[in-house]
DNA sequence: ATGGTGGTGCTACCA
């Protein structure tokens, strides 16, 4: 059965409840992955998101920050969640399937202003964050496997709008790509939203800053969509819904979606 | 070089 899923920073999911509404009744996605739900998980409005079929979830909250949760059609159970860096902070939640394939949510730390651990203590929260990452999947090799979420970093030069202006800014630094690539080579992860659009510049978040995102268009490939080898073949459709951007009381990301054939 | 816009929950902290 194939099942499509997408995932989105929500940015506040009780503050943006209308447009997860939104999102569920225009484009249906059997799976979606939250990020920054800034909620405790009792307090997720679940009652809307029922109603439209979405029976299943598994999520990590906590007060005012953070907090993930996978929202599904289809039936699912807990497969765990992680403390990396030991922040203590709700930034992974893991279901699996009734179809056997694992998902992976991760807020991965945003990482501060100044790229450089000695003088920003998040920026070495974010390194350690994706080194034990790495480690995880180093130590315990996914298999039949998505792994999703708000990355906080836009690995390609056509991630961003500006390679050379973004250098040395936090989310495109070389270290960081660096970082990220280790993760994905630890889990022999693909990137299947590239591997469905190789080519050309491609964004999932416009900050809230700009005067007007659309036209100034200076975004960035933040949130991503992986799967293991024995399963990224079937995946297809990639696409990033950028006219959420523009929705009433947006998130300042738009969702990432893939459909699997599975 | 700087400040621009949001969310949360009390006054700053985070993105």
């Amino acid at each position: 059965m194939p099942f499509t899923l997408a995932t989105w920073n929500i940015n506040s999911v009780r503050l943006r409840e209308e447009i997860v509404l939104k999102l569920m009744q225009e484009e249906a996605p059997d799976v979606l992955c939250l990020q920054e739900c800034k909620s405790p998980v009792e307090k997720i409005p679940l009652e809307g998101f029922r109603a439209l079929g979405y029976h299943h979830m598994v999520a990590r909250g906590q007060k005012g920050y953070n907090g993930v949760a996978i929202l599904s059609k289809i039936p699912m159970e807990e497969a765990g969640s992680e403390d990396f860096a030991g922040l203590g902070h709700a930034r992974h939640i893991a279901g699996r399937l009734e179809n056997g394939v694992t998902i992976h949510n991760f807020y991965v730390p945003a990482g501060g202003d100044v790229a450089d651990r000695e003088v920003n203590e998040k920026f070495g929260q974010k390194l350690d964050y994706l080194t034990e990452m790495r480690d995880s999947f180093h130590a315990d090799t996914p298999e039949r496997s998505i792994l999703v979420g708000d990355l906080n970093i836009a690995p390609r030069e056509d991630d961003v709008w500006d390679h050379k202006k973004l250098l040395k800014v936090v989310s495109h630094t070389p270290i960081e790509v660096e970082h990220l690539a280790q993760v994905q080579e630890a889990g022999n992860w693909v990137d299947v939203t590239r591997a469905d659009i190789p080519d050309g510049r491609l964004y999932s978040w416009w900050s809230y800053r700009a005067k007007d995102w659309d036209a100034a268009d200076k975004g960035r490939r933040l949130d991503h969509v992986w799967a293991t080898p024995d399963i990224a073949g079937a995946a297809h459709s990639s696409r990033v819904l950028r006219a959420a951007r523009g929705w009433e009381k947006p998130s300042d990301h738009a969702p990432v979606f893939a459909t699997f054939d599975l």
